[in-house]
DNA sequence: ATAGAAATTTAGATATTTCGCAAATTCAAA
DNA sequence: TTTGAATTTGCGAAATATCTAAATTTCTAT
């Protein structure tokens, strides 16, 4: 029972773990987007795009309304930015440091 | 330059998308704790517990120090854990959500 | 109706992840 | 120095993920 949590967890981050997939979340941020258009930005193959909207669909990080046959997605729950914010943060933070490392800097 | 960072933060999220990892993080949210209770605890052998252990110290998910023979594991960055909290409330919502959709219910 | 555009699905080839097992390493105590 | 316990590493097999290209569905406009 804890167990299915785990899992459930670690499949929501998995949809997490792919470049296109966060750069999708960064685009739809704020606003809704039509496939066209997000294909267009993150430079991906129809074919391609679908599968990632679709499996994020599937868990429940985007939703996706219709419009004759145009196709519009957004992000499902804000709360998402707010983790992928933080987990940006943390990796600034971390690049900032190694940065600083190899530089031989302490601060 | 963007899509670095895109890269980075896809490979931290692919550390988070184990569910043994997960339990991992969640077991030492407030301690740190010894390889060897925490593979009793969780019920991974040596061997793959010290795999998934390295992985995460790679990508900064995890500082360990070593005691003799002994090696200890910690959380590298509490807001880890902020973000692990965020994303389970989430997914607490949705199987809410979903248990209510098979009820029939509507609240 | 039919043609064309937009989006999705399917199939298959390639790459990556995961895990068990054995071997190797490291350190402490006998 | 040798023994033994804790941890790590290397490697191969099975499962999973990713992407391209082809086929399909769905809707619009001719």
């Amino acid at each position: 029972m804890e167990d299915q949590l785990y899992s459930y967890h670690a499949e929501m981050c998995k949809v997490l773990s792919h470049p296109k997939r966060l750069e999708l979340i960064n685009t739809l941020r704020d606003k809704e987007m039509g496939a066209g258009e997000l294909g267009e930005r993150l430079r991906l193959s129809p074919a391609n795009l679908s599968q990632h909207l679709t499996m994020m669909k599937e868990r429940h990080i985007l939703t996706s309304r219709k419009e004759g046959n145009a196709a519009y997605y957004r992000i499902a729950d804000s709360r998402l930015l707010e983790a992928f914010d933080l987990l940006r943060e943390i990796l600034f933070e971390q690049i900032r440091q190694d940065a600083a490392l190899i530089q031989g800097k302490t601060n």
